[in-house]
DNA sequence: CCGGTATTTCCACGAGCGAAGAAATGATAT
DNA sequence: ATATCATTTCTTCGCTCGTGGAAATACCGG
């Protein structure tokens, strides 16, 4: 990769997508301040420069790079079609799918440490979560005040993320799976069918 | 306060207090990095060094900084003692109380961006919920798995106030207090009393 | 084969950070 | 009165950061 000297390298070098890959996966794992744009560039073999003259700017590294660790419309399609009976449990199921694996974990982690740690992230983010996973969620709930709930799924999710896998708080970093699936499904049954008033 | 030359100010001063006030103050505002040394010493009016000298390092000055903005042992007997009948009301109503006034919602998102941003502020972040929250609350409740149950509370709380205060996402952010109560008042007796198997 | 353009590097700037050395000054105890 | 100590500031160090200017090199259309 580091073969010196300057100037433009054979063809299909494919180093934007190198310069992606490395800004995903340092987002992911120590959030938006602490993955700086030198160290994105030192993963990526490729001077610092460089990251600037393909993104434009940190902010816009970002946004061009932040995704979500699964398909919402799918997944969502999945776990509602199945009908209303066990539907807490299917979420809870699913979450523990992802928070379970290293990547999936990691794009959770970085998604909050970057939502906490900086205004420009955080909206970032907040586009994201709104139009990507709340929208599809709340079109397929056959309830009153659809977005309430789906914003209310998201925030038990994004509470037990955080405990868990950011701050490592015990019991709940401990706890097996099957104990917090059995703990979760019946709030989740609540927020997505449950009454709300 | 700045009336320039060193040495010693005159007797009781009380310099030491007002680094901590400013320092709680801005970690609270804008978590652990961006509130620098340098930003804190200058909101209480005295020399970066002077930080330093009393405190030993940032983080230390974190750790004696840090607190709840309530005290739980009260609180808990207070919530706790009125009975099982309406209890996951009264804890979404008080949680509400602490969000809803400006310095309670300030300490509470300046302890989620801090232990989202830095490890050693998380550290630091987890034995205080632990010993301070978690503990006495878990004393409080007379049924099986307590820290577990304490603990999904906790998880609860913070989700919603990093979505609600933090990444500001609609409609959580602009749902009514009494639409937000209801919602989570189940949830909290699931927590507290229900069965979690 | 040649001119333009996209890619890539080197270098530098200005800012901010946490930390520490050393000196000055006032309080305090003797 | 004087020596000691705690407090306070000035100054500096070494580091990292995001960003920009300018040059070098390779590819590509003619």
């Amino acid at each position: 990769m580091a073969s010196g000297g300057r100037g433009r390298r054979p063809a299909g070098s494919g180093t934007r997508e190198a310069i992606a890959a490395a800004a995903r996966r340092q987002f992911g794992e120590v959030g938006y301040q602490r993955a700086s744009l030198r160290s994105i560039a030192a993963e990526a073999g490729v001077d610092p420069r460089l990251v600037l003259h393909f993104f434009g700017s940190k902010q816009e590294l970002f946004a061009s790079v932040v995704e979500l660790p699964f398909d919402p419309e799918t997944t969502f399609d999945t776990l509602m079609a199945a009908g209303e009976q066990g539907l807490g449990r299917r979420v809870a199921e699913f979450l523990f799918g992802i928070l379970d694996s290293p990547e999936g974990r990691k794009t959770a982690t970085g998604l909050i440490r970057a939502a906490a740690s900086e205004e420009e992230a955080a909206a970032t983010i907040r586009e994201l979560v709104a139009q990507r996973l709340l929208l599809p969620l709340a079109s397929r709930v056959g309830r009153d005040r659809p977005e309430l709930r789906a914003s209310l799924v998201a925030s038990q999710i994004v509470g037990l993320a955080m405990a868990r896998h950011v701050v490592g708080l015990t019991p709940l970093a401990t706890a097996s799976r099957d104990e917090l699936v059995a703990a979760l499904a019946p709030v989740f049954d609540h927020y997505l069918t449950g009454p709300l008033t």
